[in-house]
DNA sequence: GTGTTTGCAAAGTGTTTGCAATTTA
DNA sequence: TAAATTGCAAACACTTTGCAAACAC
């Protein structure tokens, strides 16, 4: 019993995410990935993974869910989002692209990259080179204050 | 010994300021005001804050620089950046304009608006409207990886 | 078998809160 | 003197770390 559905196929195709990552293929990290790229594009903090996993009957600690979502953003699998002051996103949508971030709820939704153009950035500071641009578009409800 | 020279024009600006916004004047307002505005352009957390003060000889705790930052954030004489999840960072510049962040360093700079513009932006979800608008440019050393 | 991974418990960081004592207007 | 403010201590939320046991290859 595994607390999941996954088919030899979707499996093979996680293993072998993990190999190419350089990450063995552990219960808990084939489960995650599971969550993490099974259901389209997300963006998520390590808490929500750890409850998700948690209710699919998942056997694993938080300290894992931490480590997991490093390891695959160093691999590449994943990307921080620099949004939340209280907490670190994670997206699967490891392109450039931005973010609507809705300050009611916490939630963020992708805004393709190539909608989006920023123009006329100064030079930065000297012996500094761009490592990338975060457009953050702050919504909320009209009636809130 | 108050730890730092003030003048009376001074300290009747920094009197006023605090009035205007419903603020008694208080030994530690007064002290902290006078690090946050009177020495331009800023963008400072809470920790550095409170070190600043200390070093300056104030007597203060760390509870009474968050409310204090909170409450001129609220005034509107400062303004909360979203740009690191580990922190917040308090601006001096309430001005609609964007920000370098020093990926090394975690300093930030002051992008004047006008120079800047972003293009394209999709419609907001639905039944949300758009709060503002922060663009964050990431530079590091070119070297560091 | 050997190096990797897990996960507990503890510590760490930055921030907020309850509340009695102090201070300001 | 009444209301606002301070600051201690404790709680908090989120994240990281040390290390022995368990596991993958």
């Amino acid at each position: 019993m595994t607390g999941q559905v996954i088919t030899h196929r979707h499996d093979d195709y996680l293993r072998d995410l993990l190999q190419r990552a350089g990450l063995r293929a552990t219960r808990q990290r084939l489960g995650l990935a599971e969550l993490i790229f099974g259901r389209g594009e997300r963006h998520l903090t390590a808490e929500e993974l750890y409850g998700e996993a948690i209710q699919a009957g998942m056997r694993l600690s938080q300290t894992t869910v931490y480590n997991t979502l490093h390891q695959f953003t160093e691999a590449g699998l994943l990307r921080e989002i620099l949004a939340d002051p209280r907490r670190i996103y994670f997206d699967t949508n490891v392109d450039p692209h931005h973010h609507f971030l809705d300050e009611d709820t916490g939630e963020m939704e992708d805004i393709p990259m190539d909608s989006v153009s920023v123009m006329g950035l100064p030079t930065p500071p000297a012996g500094k080179m761009i490592e990338g641009v975060d457009v953050i578009v702050r919504v909320r409800r009209p009636d809130t204050h």
